[in-house]
RNA sequence: GGAGGAGUGGCAGAGUGGUCGAUUGCGGCGGUUUUGAAAACCGCUGUGGGCUUCGGCUCACCGGGGGUUCGAAUCCCUCCUCCUCCGCCA
């Protein structure tokens, strides 16, 4: 979530940025005027609080004293905590009794207050990057880059729902078992999943200097707080019922973004890069009927994801450095692709600045969205509480960024369409010769 | 699933109702000593928030939440996590 402080001290940058992202900031005015109402009951609170500890503090010497002398005084910090002097140490404690009654009101109005702030911080997306192309939606977005050529067959290349039906895509078989958006490979093209995996693993690891995590696939509700997935995406995340309060991952960024949740790391120790192989579970509740044919978009789905961690000062290069890395698989796999700059108004929620690596697939004739790459500065670490110690001996907040490196299918549908022949042969590129063990699918 | 035990500052580990934000050790930082280093000795060393005349003042935090009490790390309830043993099962 966004600092409070900024809100407070840069209203107006804040404003405006959210402005870029079509966001209305009438929300920024509510939160102000609590937070204000927050600070002025907390001082309050803390003058009432500080008396009743001192009070309660000369309580207990007191009594010591008056065990010696019936007659001892009325410490002057009671007096002064209730306003009166008491007559003796059960008027004292009586009144202190209601004090602290008073305290506890103000105490749970003040907490009462913080919810409504937080509430509403929550759902305030980051701001976005000097850097990001201001734009009201997709067509705002910039191509930054583009790599490789589709190939221009001399036949009409098929769509790879047609053509997976000789390798082993049975959608009805998964429609069957789970429901449509649940897809079912028997034989190579299952193979192909391990291999790609394989692969992307191997080259993250070995290349790029990731470290591999294994992960659990069901988290609390808590790890989808921390990296900002709830409560806005409720509606995206599937939830296990029968009291486990657990949800399915929508990707691994949800348990990697936590791993360091609350905690103050090495400065030397930055910047962390890993990454995981996990399957994704999302709902896709918002994109009903858009792209679902074959597997365009489905419901579960393998992924290899990036994650670093790093002080403000890196974010920019290591963002360049993780984008490169998700496209050098794709150049690995010799397959045609572009980079885009997502603008202000179509980037991610805690994202203030996006690159979504998009391969062409020449069957469905579109570009097809296989990495999304962001920067979310500290707007998670401020959610999980993921800081460091700088030189100066101050914590302060991390950045994290991440990227596929890549989603499954999407590119599964790039191989399949863009290597296929005339005769519907599908022969893999290179580096997979030796994942898969066999030079054609 | 059953029975026990434990969660305290960067780490280790005291503390069972008040003067404890917390003894001590290690680590870290600064200093004395030294040609330099080590050793020894001395001092400092948690986090987050509010207020501030920027000198400070103050509140909260001992796994999370709630309660008892004038007062809780300490007592009670509850949840979470870890460990040990038993059972069951990949």
């Amino acid at each position: 979530m966004l600092d409070i402080r900024l809100i407070r001290e840069n209203t107006d940058a804040v404003k405006q940025g959210l402005a870029r992202r079509n966001f209305d900031a009438g929300v920024i005015d509510e939160v102000l005027k609590l937070d204000e109402k927050y600070r002025e009951q907390r001082t309050r609170l803390e003058q009432k609080q500080a008396a009743l500890n001192a009070a309660s503090k000369a309580v207990g010497n007191w009594m010591g004293k008056l065990k010696k002398d019936p007659a001892a005084p009325v410490p002057k910090e009671i007096t002064e905590a209730l306003g009166s002097t008491p007559k003796g140490p059960d008027e004292a404690r009586e009144g202190l009794r209601l004090f602290g009654d008073q305290i506890s009101n103000i105490d749970r109005m003040i907490g009462e207050i913080g919810v409504e702030i937080d509430n509403r911080l929550r759902m305030v997306p980051n701001l976005p990057s000097p850097h990001t192309p201001v734009g009201k939606d997709e067509t705002g977005n910039v191509v930054r880059k583009t790599w490789g050529e589709a190939p221009k067959p001399g036949f009409a290349p098929k769509a790879h729902w047609d053509l997976g039906k000789h390798y082993g895509l049975e959608l009805e078989v998964g429609g069957r078992i789970s429901g449509s958006g649940f897809p079912f490979f028997r034989g190579p093209l299952a193979r192909l999943e391990r291999a790609l995996v394989n692969l992307y693993l191997d080259f993250h690891t070995r290349e790029n200097g990731y470290t591999e995590c294994w992960t659990p696939f069901m988290v609390r509700r808590e790890t989808l707080v921390n990296s900002g997935q709830l409560p806005k995406f409720e509606e995206e995340m599937y939830q296990l019922g029968k009291g486990d309060e657990l949800y399915l991952i929508p990707t691994a960024e949800v348990p990697l973004t936590s791993v360091h949740a609350d905690s103050v790391l090495d400065k030397d120790h930055l910047p962390i890069r890993y990454c995981a192989f996990t399957p994704c579970f999302r709902r896709e509740a918002g994109a009903a009927g858009k792209d679902t044919r074959g597997i365009l978009r489905v419901h579960q789905f393998s992924k290899v994801e990036l994650m670093v961690t790093t002080t403000p000062e890196r974010s920019e290069e290591e963002h360049e450095t993780l984008t490169r890395c998700a496209e050098r698989v794709l150049e690995l796999l010799e397959l045609p692709y572009r980079r885009l700059e997502l603008c202000s108004g179509d980037m991610g929620f805690g994202a203030q600045r996006c690159y979504d690596l998009e391969v062409f697939a020449i069957g469905v004739g579109k570009w097809l969205e296989v990495s999304s790459c962001s920067n979310f500065g500290d707007y998670q670490a401020r959610r999980a509480r993921i800081r460091f110690k700088d030189n100066d001996k101050q914590n302060k907040l991390c950045h994290t960024l991440n990227g596929s490196g890549l989603a499954l299918p999407r590119v599964m549908i790039a191989l399949l369409e863009n290597y296929q022949d005339a005769e519907g042969r599908v022969r893999l590129p290179k580096a997979l010769h030796a994942y898969y063990g066999k030079e054609v699918l």
